[in-house]
DNA sequence: TCTGGGGTCCTAGGACCC
DNA sequence: TCTGGGGTCCTAGGACCC
């Protein structure tokens, strides 16, 4: 059975999508005219390939390659460790660019932004396409990146026109032709369809968008989700997905993960659990945050994820505070014998640091020690480099990844 | 994609209460 | 003690994104 044909006018509403290029990648060129042209990649301190220049791509480097592996194929290729300070600039002379254009820009992520321009072809004195172009070339002039634009009826929808064309491009479509779109687009590249859903999907003969849009409402709603009703709405070009336009400058969560060599070696999961611990803390604490809930996860060899989460009797962002809880935890859940590769650690239920309040049970005194002793040991770090002073209790961890980057360390014992 | 790290949101199901 | 039904809150974990 098929849903009616999709007969939509050709702009009751224009969304516009923003994806930087490569865009760490061409911050780097930018930043420095003899990268340009050239194959780069970003993400040296994590051993793998966070962005990839176009150039590098044409040489055939993805994201997510091994460092050592680029350097072996590649000599070619220039390494850079990430400099998120300059990403985060750029995103937000990008945002401003757009924002010149209308003011319902949504920053989305560190290199994406979604504009509502409904309307305003007259303001402008020009097309939807013609703003896009405008947008993107200003955003070249003045930051020397490149960028590839969507427009069309709803977010969904520019998300694929966006991805369209790459790098440099410019697709706009309107409402007669989404359907043409849609039939260019695997079902997995929709915005909201990960693998799960798209497998599910192509065992009912949904292999495009179309297909997906063209099934009866009944169907979406017997075999997926609210999430995947909305997404339907979208791609039909039913705006349902609205713009967020609030500044997003608070985390509902922090965490740490780290993957290691595996091991059964019951002291140096621990070590590294509270390593996470110790720079998700910081993590808070410099963001002047407290967390009343925390969750620890394995990860094993065989890749099976298992946790468990308690409540702290209060707001905090000590360290040692939280391990006091951890260690229960993490006694309750390590298995005996089991090999692991990675552990993490997650803080929840975030406070800002001055709207907390003391219970009656809370020792004032104690309190300000532990918070003392954070304070001092940020500093330091701040001062020495990252890291530099820790719980004992880490110092298996760090016994092992500094090995490889031979890193002289002081620990402190509490 | 043979699997890194940091996030968000939704849902199913249990516990508990009326 | 049994019974049905409904509401709320919480948790675990799945799914997805960049």
């Amino acid at each position: 059975m098929r849903n009616q044909p999709l007969i939509i006018s050709s702009w009751p509403t224009a969304i516009l999508h923003a994806d930087g290029d490569g865009f760490f990648a061409s911050v780097e060129q930018a930043l420095n005219p003899a990268y340009k042209n050239k194959p780069v990649v970003t993400g040296h301190e994590r051993g793998m390939a966070i962005a990839v220049s176009y150039e590098a791509k044409a040489l055939g480097i993805t994201r997510g390659m091994l460092m050592n592996q680029i350097r072996r194929t590649y000599p070619e290729c220039i390494i850079l460790p990430g400099n998120y300070e300059a990403y985060m600039l750029f995103a937000k002379r990008m945002f401003s660019i757009m924002r010149r254009y209308t003011p319902a820009v949504e920053e989305y992520s560190i290199d994406e932004a979604f504009a509502d321009i409904t309307g305003l072809r007259r303001v402008h004195n020009l097309g939807y396409e013609e703003i896009a172009r405008k947008i993107q070339s200003d955003i070249r002039k003045e930051l020397d990146i490149g960028v590839s634009i969507g427009v069309s009826l709803t977010k969904s929808l520019a998300k694929l026109c966006s991805k369209f064309r790459k790098p440099n491009g410019i697709t706009c479509v309107k409402g007669k032709y989404i359907h043409i779109l849609l039939q260019k687009t695997p079902i997995e590249k929709v915005w909201g369809i990960g693998p799960s859903t798209s497998s599910l999907l192509r065992k009912y003969q949904c292999t495009t968008a179309y297909d997906f849009v063209m099934k009866p409402v009944s169907f979406i709603n017997h075999y997926l989700t609210k999430r995947e009703l909305e997404i339907y709405k979208e791609l039909r070009g039913e705006m349902v997905f609205s713009l967020d336009l609030t500044k997003k400058d608070n985390y509902q969560s922090i965490s740490k993960a780290r993957t290691f060599e595996a091991t059964r070696e019951k002291s140096m999961v621990f070590a590294e659990m509270v390593k996470n611990i110790e720079e998700a803390t910081a993590k808070c604490r410099k963001y002047k945050l407290t967390a009343k809930r925390v969750s620890i996860f394995f990860k094993t060899q065989q890749f099976v994820t298992y946790g468990h989460v308690a409540k702290l009797s209060r707001h905090t962002a000590s360290a040692i505070e939280i391990l006091e809880v951890v260690k229960i935890l993490f006694d309750h859940c390590y298995k005996e014998g089991v090999e692991y590769r990675q552990t993490t650690c997650v803080l929840s239920e975030l406070t800002d640091n001055n709207s907390q309040q003391l219970t009656i049970f809370d020792s004032v005194l104690r309190i300000e020690q532990l918070e003392k002793v954070s304070s001092t040991v940020d500093a330091i770090n701040k001062d020495m480099g990252r890291g530099k002073i820790h719980l004992a209790a880490s110092l298996p961890a760090r016994k092992q990844s500094n090995a490889r980057l031979s890193i002289p360390m002081m620990n402190i014992r509490v």
